[in-house]
DNA sequence: TTAGGGTTAG
């Protein structure tokens, strides 16, 4: 195993003897070194047997250093026994078992680990902290941490501390404490301005991303390929092209390699956009089309109804040795939706278990109700609902509300109402869509009765609204929206293309 | 040994 590993100058024969070596680490290279090669988990527990043997090895800073490794491999209870083997572990041997349970979601066993550290009287240093609150991500409790940064005075002003709190703040989506630390910063970078951005984008709050994008250009921030992910996805949601147009010419000019992330980003935004065609030449030109990128690829086709296209995509992906994922599932069961194709949905989502090993969660029986809901296939969706193994959620009584509407279905219309009015009592949306049905089928004491619901229960009603960017301004409207300055001449053309799509439906 | 990224059902 170790020749394997070992090369060059490192061979196996420089191994120590089990006895009598007590050289320090540091003239016995080759060991790490080994260890460093290992590309896969099994090799280096296998390296890691051979060389504990010697009596070497049974040192702090070594075991130290096999777990840095281990945690790498996201084997956390594997680096846990070597830790519990540490007789004084250091500070960096508790800082990384805590980066180790940070970035593989067991962040409550993080923390656990940094109360320990305490106990035993070790001092932070300037890695606790950031993994430490890379731990508590999505933990309110790690609130407390902002106090213990604060009160240390060594890192109250330190970049990576405060940009991991900032972070912190963003991972539970508090971005309003988060703003305040960032506008509160002695200093910021790349990732500081990154991870705010990131921070608003992960909220919807897509037009204070660019806004702080904008800011960051203007400061002469540097600007790399994370930052742009996210400016993507903003510009995407907010159907902002030339923003995004920007973004794709600034990768050409600064020669940045489509990651599979970054490209991803940039096919969803053209799909979003509109322009599905240079979302498929991005997608021929990205060298490592990781699932990531399938995924955007099938997704902006689905939206555009290219439904036969996204399942022959689909197809291809798999015949390239890319296992689809759950997120797969949901971009082609959405394209069986919008080209109304009900069998081959079926069939997506009964193999998903079968053939792939994938359990179907609420998102993906939600796509299957709303094939089933497009299709007119009414009385279907509601069995699939009641009988499906989850709990229904409102999005999936919604699906079935709308559909209703459409077909003026009273019957059904009022089993989705009569759950949707306990899990989203306050959304307006279905209170007007049972209103419209009932107003459709004549029953107007039925739609004075709801009219009374949202009186009483003071719901306001909240009205649509629609974004469209133009010369790199972002025009909002809401329904009947009078106050454009322009508002005359858009309702003209408004009217215009009515007429014109009036005539294509005859 | 540090901090920041995407896609996903009404």
């Amino acid at each position: 195993m170790l020749e394997i590993l070992a090369s060059g100058n490192h061979h196996i024969t420089h191994l120590p003897s089990p006895s009598n070596d007590s050289k320090p680490i540091s003239n016995k290279p080759n060991h790490l070194q080994i260890l460093k090669k290992c590309t896969h988990l099994i090799q280096f527990k296998q390296a890691h047997a051979q060389i504990i043997k010697t009596p070497l090895h049974q040192s702090d800073t070594y075991l130290s250093k096999i777990i840095e490794g281990v945690v790498g491999f996201s084997d956390l209870i594997y680096a846990r026994q070597v830790f519990d083997q540490i007789t004084e572990p250091s500070t960096f041997a508790f800082n990384t078992m805590i980066r180790g349970y940070g970035t593989n979601d067991l962040g409550p066993e993080g923390i656990d680990l940094y109360i320990r550290m305490r106990h035993r009287g070790l001092i932070p240093d300037n890695f606790t902290y950031p993994f430490l609150l890379k731990a508590c991500s999505g933990l309110k409790q790690g609130k407390g941490v902002h106090s213990l940064v604060v009160k240390d005075k060594r890192f109250s002003s330190e970049i990576h501390s405060l940009t991991s709190l900032m972070t912190f703040y963003c991972s539970f989506g508090d971005v309003g404490s988060a703003r305040l630390l960032f506008d509160r910063m002695p200093q910021r970078n790349v990732v500081t301005w990154t991870g705010i951005i990131a921070g608003y984008v992960k909220q919807k709050r897509y037009k204070d991303g660019i806004e702080l994008f904008n800011q960051m250009k203007n400061n002469g921030v540097e600007i790399n390929e994370l930052t742009l992910v996210s400016v993507l996805s903003a510009s995407a949601n907010l159907g902002a092209l030339e923003i995004g147009q920007w973004v794709h010419e600034y990768i050409d000019q600064k020669r940045i390699l489509l990651n599979p992330k970054l490209g991803a980003a940039l096919i969803d935004m053209y799909a979003k956009c509109g322009h599905i065609d240079k979302a498929y030449q991005v997608f021929g030109t990205i060298p490592c089309k990781g699932v990531y990128v399938w995924n955007a690829m099938i997704g902006g086709l689905a939206m555009h109804g290219y439904g036969n296209e996204a399942i022959e995509r689909f197809q291809e992906m798999q015949q390239n040795g890319i296992m689809p994922d759950r997120v797969t599932f949901i971009v082609v069961l959405s394209a069986c939706s919008h080209s109304g194709l009900v069998e081959k949905g079926k069939e997506i989502l009964l193999s998903m278990r079968k053939d792939f090993g994938i359990e179907p969660n609420i998102k993906h029986y939600g796509c299957f109700v709303d094939i089933l809901c497009r299709a007119g296939l009414l009385n279907e969706a509601y069995e699939v609902i009641i009988n499906m193994p989850m709990e229904p959620n409102a999005v999936l009584w919604g699906t079935l509300l709308n559909a209703c509407a459409a077909a003026a279905n009273v019957e059904l219309a009022e089993a989705a109402m009569q759950r949707l009015m306990v899990l989203e009592p306050f959304n307006d949306g279905n209170y007007v869509l049972i209103s419209n049905i009932y107003a459709a089928t004549e029953r107007w004491n039925d739609v004075g009765r709801v009219r009374k619901i949202l009186k009483d229960r003071k719901i306001s009603r909240n009205p649509g609204h629609s974004l469209i960017q133009v010369d790199n301004v972002v025009h909002e409207f809401m329904v009947g929206d009078g106050r454009h300055p322009c508002s005359e001449q858009i309702y003209g053309m408004l009217e215009k293309v009515a007429i014109i799509i009036k005539e294509w439906s005859l």
